[in-house]
DNA sequence: TAGTAAAATAATATGATATTATGAGATTGA
DNA sequence: TCAATCTCATAATATCATATTATTTTACTA
């Protein structure tokens, strides 16, 4: 039993006829007697009844053409709804970012993209390896990360270039300067984020790059704490121009610059590389490029 | 999209393989792969994310795969049911009778074939040209009636013979002769069915031939209103068997024999002749026959 | 880095499902 | 009542979708 015979038998019980469901459905009439009594054969039932000209749908022919009508129209809703899915007036997307993205940047995207698109956006927060995990197994279509990837199998496009700021509390004796030596960094106390964050492995390259000696006295895992406790003067940090510029704008942090130094990282987009890109996957990764100007 | 189409996506999603799909199914594992991106073609959305040889589901594959398992169930629901009927667990019986078969002996017959049958029956009482039209239609599948039958496209069975009795009250002056001669009707006051019944149809005509001379002083449309009135020996009638017997069994009624003159008539089983005999039609006939030895 | 395994592709074979042609039975209308 | 018309069934054939085998590509595994 196919889905053309089903089609075939309700068209006749609603019309009654062989021949006018024939000619509804463009096909000849003895196809569509073919198919009924094929049908018939198989099912081990009559379906109708032909008395004189006139067919009856007989009892099992009933039941068949109510499951008939149900299935009919299930298969149709599934067409449909995949149609919808195809013209991305439905869908999914699932993002991953690592931290700083993840909490700064993406959720602003994200909430853009659905003014435009009513669709689910599944959001993981992760670190870089985690990230690239995900990706991996296809559990997320696409991540934004801060750290290098790995796999041969994962495309990787840069997409933004951060930078890490020194920030001191309005209240430190830096916040007059804005400007100093790298050697006046060695007494100073640093609140950092923990080892492994993507922002401490900057941080730390990029001293050790320079020679500059530096003590970590705080170590606070969220960055927002971080700034907190900057802001009350408890210490100095590292960290990205993306959390830190509302602070900067508003006085409440101060960024001083460090002689010949600077702390640069590049966000990427990354993707399976044989990760099938769907129409709203395309306008995700768009919309992603049209968002930069927000924020360069 | 054909049936044959999502069981095959249903199974290879189920089994995140092809070729584990393909063995499953017995088919070759190419003609797994050219259905899946037939479908893909035909429906315009990518199904299967294949990442390395492991196969993950789209958005859109797990929307259609959830759609096949209901689609399938479905399909698998409509065959048992029919099966089901085919092997009469359940079905219809659509049945008519005319007035005395309706009323004194269908109820019962209809009553212990449920005993065997949990089907459902549906049950008519018309005179027996409605009957006849019923069948005609198709709107019943078999009737029980006593008159002639006119349209050749009828089958017609003689059921059981049916002979009409002349009752009288057990007060009445008849009830101790027990049998009379056709001359002492003249005067007595007959209590009968309406015209057109079945009954008043055999009682004029049998009457008649037999050159009987009789008066109808009282009409009533209904046989145990009739029965009433006889036993209140408001006048004597003429009646079915079946619907007396109990009563001159309990001595309510009196059954008097008129010298030579018998009231037969006999009741038939009619269903239209291009009528596709179902099992349980069959079953239904059978049944019909073996009840018989409860009468006779 | 070879060996194995899975999926895709290509060429071909098969078979289900159409079509045309025709026939039988039934209703309709002169 | 009898030809005309209509409906469905049957038979022969054609076509096209769906399978198969053979082969290639790619990825995982030891």
């Amino acid at each position: 039993m196919t889905f053309r015979d089903i089609e075939i038998f309700v068209t006749v019980c609603e019309l009654k006829s062989m021949s006018a469901a024939a000619k509804k459905l463009y096909m000849s009439q003895p196809a569509v007697s073919q198919t009924i009594s094929q049908m018939e054969g198989e099912l081990q039932v009559r379906l109708f009844d032909r008395i004189g000209k006139r067919l009856t749908l007989t009892y099992p022919g009933e039941i068949l053409y109510s499951y008939g009508r149900r299935i009919l129209n299930l298969v149709k809703e599934a067409e449909s709804t995949l149609d919808d899915v195809r013209n991305m007036r439905m869908g999914r997307l699932r993002v991953g970012a690592s931290t700083t993205v993840g909490i700064y940047l993406l959720p602003e995207i994200i909430g853009e993209f659905r003014k435009r698109f009513s669709v689910d956006v599944y959001f993981t927060i992760d670190n870089t390896a985690g990230i690239e995990k995900l990706i991996s197994d296809n559990s997320i279509d696409l991540g934004i990360v801060e750290g290098p990837v790995h796999s041969r199998d994962i495309v990787v496009t840069p997409y933004i270039d951060d930078e890490l700021y020194l920030v001191c509390s309005k209240n430190h004796r830096w916040a007059e300067k804005k400007s100093i030596s790298p050697a006046e960094i060695e007494n100073e106390d640093i609140i950092m984020r923990e080892k492994g964050s993507g922002t401490r492995e900057v941080f730390e390259e990029t001293m050790a790059r320079n020679n500059v000696r530096y003590r970590i006295k705080y170590v606070l895992n969220n960055t927002e704490a971080i700034k907190k406790a900057v802001e009350a003067n408890i210490g100095v940090s590292v960290i990205s121009r993306l959390a830190v510029e509302k602070e900067i704008r508003g006085g409440r942090l101060v960024k001083v610059d460090i002689e010949n130094i600077r702390f640069e990282r590049k966000f990427s987009i990354i993707y399976h590389k044989d990760k099938f890109k769907s129409n709203l996957f395309e306008e995700f990764i768009k919309h992603l490029y049209d968002f930069r100007s927000n924020i360069k």
